[in-house]
DNA sequence: GTAGGGTTAG
């Protein structure tokens, strides 16, 4: 880091003519300007020219100044300006300290500086609160309302009780929230409808908390309704309401209120701008974003830095690279998101050369730059400069990593089947309190359940004290990976029982564990209870999800109709459930139909072929056979090549079918001979594929595994494909034959070996 | 007359 000199040189004076207090007003005004842009180095020029003037004193424009560096973002700035220059700060310096630390997700530091002042007013909680509330310490925002309360010290504002009413949508507790709406009103709501009966001389700071409320929970009928009995429709509640729509998927209404807005109010926002045109990525609508890019220049609000910034975002996210780069050339101010975007623009390509650059390039960065720097590694397979990114972080005095951080580690590490360092990795959310967070602890499930431990994914689901859908959806999701379908239905219901909304998800995860399972019944009643009683249309992954239960129950004719039923064309996946169905209850002639139907998918997927060229080739049907591979060749599909992959002391060993490449392979060789000798003597025959590996990648993953783990601690194997029936066998066998538990993940399910048998019961 | 709404980046 290149050293700056303290304090900055001063620039040229300002005009000598001008009054004092026009002097302070000019600095005050150029110094919220430099904060509101992000300029950094306006800041310290201007900082330089205060101590020029003989300025740099005034308490006034040191908390102007101090306000500036921290929304640059510059903490070291404003540390040593707090300790080295503001001699008699007063309540408000503390306050702009206290709202810098909140506003960088440093709460640790805020609640430090908090505790040790001699003085607080109103803002000083509000901060603090509003501080929580943006690091997403719902329960800890609460309770700093109440502690502020019981303090006596000040009393609520508006702002206050917005505050703490958004805590309470976050938190789902909207009755408390009609509560506190009912203390800031002073009267007694019942309902819904007498709130919204006296809403008309609301505070325009709670009656947008209110909307937002509704909005993002969902309720749209409530949001609309507290948003028409408005009589000032200010800028902030057209934005949340907006922004909730497009939250839930809601793209039609949300680009309907735009315009509404627009003609009601005559002009552009450039926030609810940026919200829309961000609405178009997740859409990929780039006709629409197109259209907002001209609507932004022919008003101007393209010089707008959100609203430029959204465009880089939404280009990128349409495929479209070269535009978002034109955006982020000819924008007037860049400031830190702009920058940050870039590093995701080039990540998306996959091009972490140049995502690095920017990365590098950049004079200040926030935990977010760091978080997508991480990601672009995480995602593209670089897990060891991912890792090293982590440490980095660590080790960094003025980055913090947070939840995302931690989400993205935790995703990397279930990707790998990374065992310890995922544990390692906990370390870490422990220490940081961090572990509490909801979307960290929905993280470590699905990361536990991935890598085999779905005791200890329980556990922490058990631990969690506030669950989301999406907590939900991941112990649905691992108990029905792991074949667990009883407590998939278990967790589904309890969900019910609970109150909590299940969705497209929670759907795909509870039908997928009645196939893995085999419940039928089950599977059928909940497919019907999904349209009936949840309003949720089933889609291509829930037919699947029946094709395949029916199917591998053997209902073949049932699963055939389904498909005729569906009302969307039939995918790969669909046809190929159907395929392997066929191919476990050995029904060629229906086999042939779904086959013809996928090869005229054209799917990538060469597993079809090769299941069809097997069914052929078991039938005796060896022409047929030749002739399937001859048409795989023909349309240039390669077969995917398997590998399996498990981490043994921290390091992650891969091993593809007949590999030669591992270090230890004679030793690996004989231990897996040493092994089929044993279990030939217990009558062991190869059933399959006499022509396909010797050794199917999962065996040396096996052998590899018993020599180098210790005894007493199961055999985790990650596989990319599906599991094949003569290694299934031999892991049985071997599991029997050797004491020892295998947990084996495989393209679609885990398989827990022991004693001789699988948690599959060979349903898979 | 210094802080505090919504929004863009992970």
């Amino acid at each position: 880091m290149v050293a700056t000199p303290w304090p900055p040189p001063p620039s040229p004076p300002l005009p000598a003519a001008a009054s004092h207090m026009a002097v302070t007003q000019a600095f005050a005004d150029a110094l919220r300007s430099c904060g509101a842009r992000g300029a950094l180095s306006g800041a310290r020029a201007l900082h330089g020219r205060l101590v020029a003037v003989g300025l740099a004193s005034a308490v006034f424009l040191q908390n102007t100044l101090l306000h500036a560096y921290l929304s640059c973002g510059a903490l070291p700035d404003a540390r040593r300006l707090l300790q080295a220059d503001i001699t008699s700060p007063n309540v408000i310096t503390h306050n702009v300290m206290l709202n810098g630390y909140a506003k960088l997700g440093r709460l640790s530091d805020a609640e430090e500086l908090f505790d040790g002042m001699s003085a607080r007013d109103v803002a000083s909680w509000n901060t603090l609160m509003s501080g929580y509330f943006q690091s997403r310490q719902h329960l800890a925002a609460l309770q700093t309302f109440v502690s502020m309360h019981r303090s006596g010290d000040s009393s609520p504002n508006a702002f206050t009780f917005s505050c703490a009413m958004k805590s309470c949508g976050a938190l789902g507790w909207h009755g408390l929230a009609l509560q506190l709406l009912g203390m800031v009103q002073k009267f007694d709501s019942q309902d819904d409808s007498e709130v919204i009966r006296n809403l008309p001389r609301i505070d325009p700071y709670v009656a947008s908390a209110l909307v937002e409320l509704y909005a993002k929970s969902g309720c749209f009928k409530e949001a609309k309704g507290v948003f028409n009995s408005l009589r000032d429709r200010n800028n902030v509640a057209w934005t949340v309401l907006i922004s909730g729509f497009l939250q839930y998927g809601c793209f039609t209404e949300s680009v309907e209120l735009f315009n509404q807005m627009r003609a009601e109010l005559m002009t552009l926002d450039q926030f609810a701008l940026a919200t829309l045109i961000s609405g178009c990525c997740s859409r990929m609508d780039l006709c629409l974003g197109r259209q907002l890019h001209s609507l932004c220049q022919k008003s101007g609000q393209n010089q707008a830095v959100v609203v430029s910034n959204s465009l880089i975002s939404m280009y990128a996210k349409c495929g479209n690279l070269q535009s978002a780069e034109i955006v982020f050339r000819f924008m007037n101010e860049r400031d830190i998101v702009s920058w940050t975007s870039m590093i995701t623009v080039y990540s998306q390509v996959g091009n972490i050369t140049k995502a690095r650059e920017f990365f590098d390039g950049m004079s200040t960065k926030n935990v977010i730059t760091w978080n997508a720097m991480l990601g672009a590694y995480i995602q593209h397979g670089a897990e060891e400069d991912g890792l090293k990114m982590y440490n980095d972080m660590l080790s960094e005095k003025d980055v913090k990593p947070d939840w995302v951080t931690y989400v993205t580690l935790f995703k990397g590490c279930a990707d790998l089947g990374a065992n310890k360092l995922g544990d390692q990795i906990i370390g870490g959310t422990v220490k940081v309190g961090l572990i509490l967070d909801t979307s960290v602890a929905n993280a470590v499930i699905t990361m536990y359940s991935k890598c085999g431990r779905i005791l200890e994914a329980r556990k922490v689901f058990d631990f969690l004290n506030v669950k989301d859908l999406v907590s939900w959806n991941a112990m649905i999701t691992g108990y029905s990976q792991h074949g667990m379908g009883k407590q998939a239905i278990e967790i589904f219901d309890d969900m019910l029982k609970r109150g909590a909304k299940p969705d497209y998800i929670s759907y795909v995860a509870v039908l997928s564990g009645c196939s893995h399972s085999g419940l039928v019944q089950e599977g059928k009643s909940y497919f019907d209870m999904m349209k009936r009683v949840h309003n949720i249309s089933p889609g291509l992954e829930h037919f699947s999800c029946m094709v395949d239960l029916l199917g591998r129950a053997g209902h073949l004719t049932e699963a055939k109709d389904l498909i005729d039923e569906m009302p969307m064309k039939p995918t790969a996946e669909v046809w190929g459930a159907l395929l392997s169905a066929c191919k476990i209850h050995g029904n060629n002639e229906l086999a042939e139909l779904a086959a013809k139907h996928l090869f005229e998918l054209d799917s990538p997927d060469s597993g079809s072929y090769m299941l069809m060229a097997k069914i052929y080739a078991d039938a005796g049907k060896s022409d047929d056979s030749a002739q399937v591979r001859k048409l795989m060749r023909d349309k240039g599909i390669k077969k995917n090549p398997g590998y399996s992959w498990m981490e043994v002391d921290n390091k992650v060993h891969v091993f593809k079918a007949d590999d030669v490449s591992h270090p230890q392979v004679i030793a690996i060789r004989n231990k897996l001979d040493e092994l089929m000798e044993k279990i030939a003597a217990l009558g062991y025959v190869r059933t399959e594929s006499p022509r396909s590996e010797i050794h199917h990648s999962e065996k040396l993953a096996v052998a590899f595994g018993l020599m180098s783990v210790p005894d007493w601690m199961p055999i985790h194997i990650m596989k990319n494909l599906r599991i094949c029936g003569d290694c299934h066998t031999v892991i049985k066998l071997v599991s029997s034959v050797t004491g020892r538990e295998f947990v084996i993940r495989d393209a679609v399910r885990f398989h827990h070996f022991n004693g001789g048998s699988c948690s599959c019961g060979d349903y898979w």
